[in-house]
DNA sequence: AGTGAAAATGGTAGCGCTATCTTTCGGAAA
DNA sequence: TTTCCGAAAGATAGCGCTACCATTTTCACT
């Protein structure tokens, strides 16, 4: 009752605390903060009380000095390659969305798929204390994964299945990917394969089981054209041009992303070759627009948004202390049969 | 000298802190502090010192700790319609890339075309006390303006150019745009107008300034479809379906988004409609994959990496308080002229 | 009425860091 | 030598919130 807080004046922001709507609302500030954050815990009429006075002033709780108390940010940390390549945007999304039901906020990094910022992007991240970091094809360094697992954050990888995961994981086999396609392919009556590949690990991953699975099947040699990443419609045009101006006859073309598949269809088109009579084309990743072109692309599909929503739920659970079941999940994929095979 | 501090044990994360470091350097931790945040106001061997200390310890600043007790987050957030839509990829790659090298990290929000959560994401933005806030197109709410601005954190309105704006703005006239597109179709001999455009506010705007354009210009009235946004190349396939199947023949359709645009061709060739011959397409956009089609795609070129990078710095800018000269840019925009007109 | 347990509220003490002020100290000016 | 000044380092006091424990109130059940 002798409480005197006149604002003394330099520090802090000035905007209104917690405090100044426990006064208002006539009761303790730890009252006001169970009212706001738990509030099956406190009686109706502190409940009432409290919800006006945030309302009178204008209330918005400082997360970071909630976090800093509470050791729970209610951040979560996203790391891709680079938001521009269209793959993991549907994972980012659902992640995105289903983090926000639970009160999670998320943050984005990009570590490029060189791997140079790697260093300062951790840091950047786990500075910031998230309670979980979801990884999407990357951490390549035996350094930063050590840094992950010392700084005892969550981590979830994801789009890949690896032997020995940092914390927990939501992927698929790649391997299995360039396999299945050879397969595919081979039923389908195709004999002369080549790949266009972008450089990254996993493509380069699909693309040797491609390649192997093939030879497997007692095929030719593949060829194989390797593009940078990210890949682009450009890339696939050129690889496809270098594919029929050189080498041997080819029947069928895995891609390693839709937009590559959009480009040598595209190539295609501009030379008249025929899709599918002449030339099979799978892309990899089901983007939106797959279905959709003309002729209708077949393609690896990915349930990206059922990634990302697995990889919520495994920061969300062990956030909130929830047991975790499976820690690795394999969420498959399935090749999506239309018209360009 | 009597400092005892044996770790008291449940409170905390357990992790190692500034105090630790200092300990180990054998300084005060607030000189711990300054030998890492101003380096300029140490002694050489107290930097070396701590720097020691720091590499022996693995430690990791508490950027929440931090941004508490300096009211600076170096947290910025930027608030998109949705994060699929590829319109604003780049943007969001370039601010990332700016803020990062200032040593800022970016926050994502998706708000949705709708606006329906945009109030419990800004409550949850505002309450991590950014730095900044980038906003793309949106923020439709009176409401929502209001709080941005009693928040008192510097805002960056981009992708648009508003009478209003609610304090920074880098961004370009969608009315210019709309009107430009139909002056370079009729400069291109073209007199019968449609327009895909998806059915948020800025192409909206872009497609009626485009029809009082083509209606100054004395030609007949302009056909419109409205596809819901995000705007995909299925819309873009069936609205030309419709195009063609009814109503007055056209010879130009101005489509709101490269994806749009990418459809509208698409079934344009599934028509065996001659484009440009027949049929001339204009995108918007210029996303990567346009200049590679096949026409390749006349389409409106905003320069996206401009506006995310102009964005970072006036965040950048206003954080560290340089004076800003202009708050509001006009980026402009091109078209750019290739096969498909 | 008496008891104990649960429900509701409050007090205290930090979370880990930095703004602000104070002290220390070497050396240039007087 | 004395004085003064700036550079370097430290002590203090929070930033705004919540964990933890203590206290008070309520109320079902003997």
């Amino acid at each position: 009752m002798t409480q005197v807080s006149p604002r003394r004046g330099r520090r802090g922001s000035g905007a209104v605390t917690l405090h100044d709507v426990a006064k208002l609302a006539g009761v303790a500030p730890i009252t006001a903060s169970r009212a706001l954050n738990k509030p099956e815990q406190v009686s109706d009429e502190v409940r009432k009380k409290v919800g006006e006075a945030v309302a009178r002033t204008g209330y918005v709780p400082n997360l970071l000095a909630g976090g800093l108390a509470s050791t729970r940010s209610k951040l979560v940390a996203a790391v891709v390659p680079t938001i521009s390549g269209p793959v993991f945007l549907e994972t980012v999304q659902a992640l995105t969305e289903a983090l926000a039901e639970h009160g999670y906020q998320l943050m984005l990094g990009q570590a490029g798929y060189v791997g140079s910022r790697e260093d300062a992007l951790l840091e950047a991240i786990i500075g910031r204390r998230p309670d979980g970091i979801v990884l999407t094809g990357i951490m390549h360094s035996a350094e930063g994964r050590r840094r992950l697992l010392a700084s005892g954050i969550p981590v979830v990888e994801t789009w890949d299945l690896t032997p020995t995961p940092i914390d927990m994981l939501v992927g698929f086999s790649h391997v299995e990917v360039g396999r299945a396609v050879a397969e595919f392919l081979h039923t389908k009556g195709r004999r002369r394969f080549a790949v266009v590949a972008g450089d990254d690990e996993r493509a380069t991953r699909r693309l040797g089981a491609f390649q192997a699975a093939a030879l497997g099947l007692g095929l030719p040699p593949v060829q194989a054209i390797v593009v940078p990443a990210p890949t682009t419609l450009k890339s696939g045009r050129s690889a496809l041009a270098e594919l029929m101006d050189g080498g041997p006859k080819i029947d069928a073309v895995f891609c390693s992303s839709d937009l590559l598949a959009l480009g040598v269809l595209t190539e295609a088109q501009a030379r008249s070759i025929a899709v599918p009579e002449r030339l099979a084309i799978v892309g990899f990743g089901d983007l939106e627009f797959a279905a959709d072109l003309h002729p209708a692309l077949t393609t690896v599909h990915i349930n990206g948004t059922a990634i990302g929503r697995q990889a919520a739920q495994f920061i969300v659970d062990r956030a909130e202390g929830h047991p975790i079941g499976q820690s690795v999940i394999d969420i498959g994929f399935s090749i999506v049969d239309r018209q360009s095979t």
